[in-house]
This record gives C-alpha cells, structure tokens and sequence, in this order.
RNA sequence: GCUCCCGUGGUGUAGUCCGGUCAAUCAUUCCGGCCUUUCGAGCCGGCAACUCGGGUUCGAAUCCCGACGGGAGCACCA
C-alpha cells in the first residue's frame, strides 16, 4: 500500500492584539493588472490569519484610479485568488463607497482639515520640498466648501488635500492629495463619477469603516501610517491594528509591471501566462501548484526583513507536494535508434509510480527496436552493460548512427545504468524550459530553451494541464495542443 | 540629499516586544552515507550564522548609542 508521506504543518505566528473570532482582515487589490506571487503572500496572509483566528476576510477592489482600472482585471483577479483555494466572506468595490467618502470629505473640509487646491503639481512638488505652504491653504471653509460643491459638478485643476502639517519630517503628511479629478469614464461606475479619493484618504477610510482589525500592507506604505491615522483621527474613525511585512522578490523574477508589460508587449514573453513569470497564471501553467505556494509563502511569514528568495524553495515545496502524486513517464531527449537483434518480444506493464500503486500501469509491447538518449549512450563505451530501465540488460556492440546491442538476460545487475527508452510507438514532444527572465538586470535572451524528443507513447493518455515527472529528468506540466503534445519543465 | 524601515549560516526563517532555559530553530542548498529498477523521492549524518564598534548589566542575538550595509518613500499610482 501507499502511504502518505508525513507532512509538515505550516503555521503563522500569532497576530498582535487579535481576539478569536473578532479579527477581519482584507485584500484590497486594485483591479489593473493580474496577480502575481506578490499579491498571493498578501491574500494567503490576510485569508489565512482570518481562518487562523476564525473571524472575517474581505476582498475589496480599490478601484479609485479610472485610469488604470479596466473590468477585466476583477473577474481575472478573482479567478487567480480562487485558484489560490482562497474563500472571501465577503467582496466590494471601493467604488461603491464614493458617496461616503464625499461625506467625510466635506466633514475634513468643514472642520478645517482639508482644503482645495489649485495649484499646479510642479509648485506642489516645490513646496513640499521647501516646506512652505501655499495660498490655497489659507481659504476659508466657506470658500473650500464652495469649490468643493464646484469640483464635483464641473469645475478642472482642482484637488482636495488634508490641511497636514508642512513643516513635517515625513513627507507623507506634507497635506497630502485626498481628492482629485479624472474624467475617464470607471469600469463600473461608468461616468457617474469625477472625483476620486487617493490611496491614502480611501484606504484609511475602508479599513476603518469596514470593520477591518488588521490590515496588512506591504512596507512601501510605511511612512503613510501618520497620515493613516491622523485622518482616521481627524474623521473620527475607528483606529484598525495596522502591519507591514516586507515585499516579497524572487532572484530573476521581477514581479513589477514596470518590467513585464514591456516584455509582453514587444511579444517576448507569450502574454501573462507565460512560464518565465511570477504571475500566479504564469506560476499555474509551469506546473507550480497552490498548496506549494501556500506552504511557501507561509514559510516567509510576515517580517519586515527585505529578502530575495531563490526560487529553489518554491521548487522544493512543489516537489514535495508533486513527487507522491505525478505518474512517470519515459522521456528521450535526443533520441538515438538501438537495435536489439536477439531481443525477446515482450509485453511489460510498467507502473506509474515507484510507490503509488493507485496511479496504475501502462504496457509495452517491444521489439527490437528502441529509442534512447543519445547523451547516455554518448557517455558509454562498446562492450558495456546497461539497462533499459524496468525491462532488460543491453550489451553495446556497436555504436555509430545507430546503436547495435545485445540482449544478455533480465535479472537486475547492480551498478548497471538505468536509462529509460522508448519502442518504435513514440510520441514527438517539445518541453520548454523556463529560465530567469533578467540577469543582472538585462534581459536574458535565453530565457526560455525548447527542447525537441521523444515521449513513451501512453503519454497521450495524459490530460491537458497534468504535471507528470519525466524520469531522470524532471517535473513536466503537460498540453494537449493542435500542434501535438508540449510541456514545460516545471523543475527537477 | 532628507526621512523612515531592515540587517541571524550560501539562501530563507524562528527567537528580539517581556535580557539568562540560545554553545541559537526549522527549511532549502551543498557534502557524505543508507535505501531505491529515475541522476527523483525517502532515511541518517555533516559543513555553516547573531554586520561591526562602543555602552548598560552578574549576564545581550535580544536593551541603548554610533558606524557600516541593504531597501523604501519624498505622485493629482496604489
């Protein structure tokens, strides 16, 4: 029988201040693009210290910017959280909260803590820097309320900021924008609106006012926690328990848009699937399955200490996850002819798996001919023993084009080497190997290596999308295509 | 440049808040051995770390100061 290799359990440190079944986390990611493995470290954080402390989760898309935002990009990234095995209590946009956050905007401006501001970005930009404040800040809350109501309806060149204190060591409470204009019509609200709220005024606010207890950011953030507060303090809202945790980056995989958008759009990557990328579809399509990243993301926990992580511990997490499960096949890469004159005609079943029974067996019918890996064959010389793994001993008579051999019996001979072959019934099939897609910040023209060979013939059994291990070769995600069968080499 | 954050073996991570039980955890890599009809998996063993310098203390990875190194922010993006 099989049996379950033992597992180890994965388990996050105790969260600060947290109650059982009072803590609510959420997910707030803006819908413009589609998760990567970045994302997947905050929603597997934030979805399992909710399950941890059996209290609530939220998914909220913070889809403030109708510039960037497109409708896409909600359903993709749902569809990349699902997969994740990520359950949500609950779900909204940012969005259907503008009439709020217009309310509380009025309440800053009539309390005297906010005001319109029309200045252009460039003195903005100055005087934060020489910490001067401008003319703007001195109106009157009757002036402010009035170019407010004007804002709203028709007015340009305006934004709202937090009257914060320009003299500050923190830049982020140099009164900071809270409000601006964009007139592009939203992916969902259409153009029922024209002014949004920033990060720092809509995510203070939906932290608080959702009942979120800890939220979670990444540490970029963290010289916004003064401002975070201070307007949470100012509208008086509650005060959620924030936390930072560090980026997550992986050696040779940038996770930045900034570096992958480029790339799909000069088609050198095939899209935002493609196996070279952190994306969680790229990721999925390599072969890297949820739980791997679960445990792997798990196993970072939540410091604040920056780390490039090599991508061998993902690896090893999938493997673990993969090697009890994947059925074997024979694989030839560079296939090069034998011929076995005196070969007995055999029909061998061959299990899946070398211990899990449950994955069955295929048969072989062979004859005298096979199909071996020229790089072993290369490596031996005339007059030795090897094996075609799970079948019989060859001797090497001859070796040229083809390789002449002789068939000396099937009892396992100790030490021999043990290659896998293939009959005459073979399926071509093309792997593609992913490799880091920058090196030292240059694009690695040789990111992705196609390999051509050979595949056993059961490999047509396989189903599209199966991660299968190709023996003495590695993990392979396999696709059934009109152009024949491909795999990606997910990794050894 | 200014401000903030971080600094435990090759890589990541626990421990740091509440100093002693830390001659420092776990994982991964690497190196041995065992096992195995895969160069896979499994099992056993091994190498290997508290950035540096001061201070406080009977005692510091843990507290304080400084230096150095790394990262981030300085948007009408999140």
């Amino acid at each position: 029988m099989y049996r379950e290799k033992k597992t180890k359990e994965y388990t996050l440190p105790p969260l600060p201040n947290a109650e059982k079944g009072k803590v609510v986390t959420r997910f707030p990611p803006e819908p413009n693009g589609y998760l990567h493995i970045g994302h997947a470290k905050a929603a597997i954080m934030d979805y399992e210290y909710a399950k941890l402390y059996d209290g609530k989760f939220i998914l909220r898309f913070d889809d403030t910017n109708p510039d960037k935002d497109k409708l896409e990009f909600y359903d993709a990234q749902k569809e990349d959280l699902q997969w994740l095995g990520i359950e949500w209590d609950e779900e909204y946009n940012t969005s259907d909260h503008l009439s709020k956050h217009y309310k509380l905007a009025e309440q800053l401006i009539q309390q005297g803590d906010a005001y319109v501001c029309n200045c252009t970005p460039e003195e903005i930009k100055k005087n934060r820097k020489n910490r001067i404040a401008c003319k703007c800040r001195s109106n009157s809350i009757e002036e402010n309320l009035e170019l407010w109501e004007g804002i709203l309806s028709h007015l340009t060149g305006y934004i709202l900021r937090l009257k914060g204190d320009m003299k500050s060591d923190n830049t982020a409470m140099r009164d900071p924008t809270l409000f601006r204009i964009i007139e592009t019509p939203h992916p969902i609200q259409g153009d029922k609106y024209r002014v949004w709220p920033t990060y720092d005024f809509a995510g203070a606010v939906e932290d608080s006012i959702s009942g979120v207890t800890h939220p979670f950011r990444t540490k970029e953030y963290e010289l916004r926690d003064e401002c975070y507060f201070y307007l949470l303090d100012k509208l008086g809202l509650r005060r959620p328990y924030l936390l930072e945790f560090s980026r997550l980056s992986i050696e040779g995989m940038p996770v930045s848009k900034r570096k992958i958008n480029p790339l799909i759009e000069k088609g050198v990557v095939t899209g935002f699937d493609d196996i070279r990328l952190p994306t969680l579809r790229g990721l999925k399509r390599r072969g890297i399955t949820k739980q791997a990243i679960r445990n792997f993301v798990i196993s970072q926990g939540v410091s604040k200490t920056e780390a490039t992580v090599s991508f061998s511990l993902l690896e090893a997490e999938n493997r673990k996850i993969l090697d009890p499960i994947a059925r074997r096949f024979f694989f030839i890469k560079d296939p090069i002819k034998l011929i076995v004159e005196n070969a007995p005609e055999k029909k061998k079943a061959i299990p899946y798996h070398p211990s899990n029974r449950e994955l069955g067996e295929r048969i072989f019918e062979t004859d005298k001919i096979f199909y071996i890996p020229f790089e072993d064959i290369d490596s031996l010389r005339e007059g030795v023993i090897f094996r075609l793994k799970d079948l019989f001993n060859i001797r090497i008579l001859e070796k040229n084009k083809v390789v002449y051999g002789e068939y000396i019996g099937e009892e396992l001979i100790p030490d021999t080497l043990r290659i896998q072959w293939t009959t005459s019934r073979y399926i071509p099939i093309t792997v593609f190997i992913p490799h880091s897609l920058y090196i030292n910040d240059e694009f690695n023209e040789n990111s992705l290596e196609e390999i051509h060979g050979i595949a056993e013939e059961s490999i047509k059994n396989t189903s599209h999308g199966e991660i299968i291990q190709f023996e003495r070769f590695g993990f392979v995600r396999i696709e059934h295509t009109d152009k024949g069968i491909i795999g990606f080499f997910t990794h050894r």
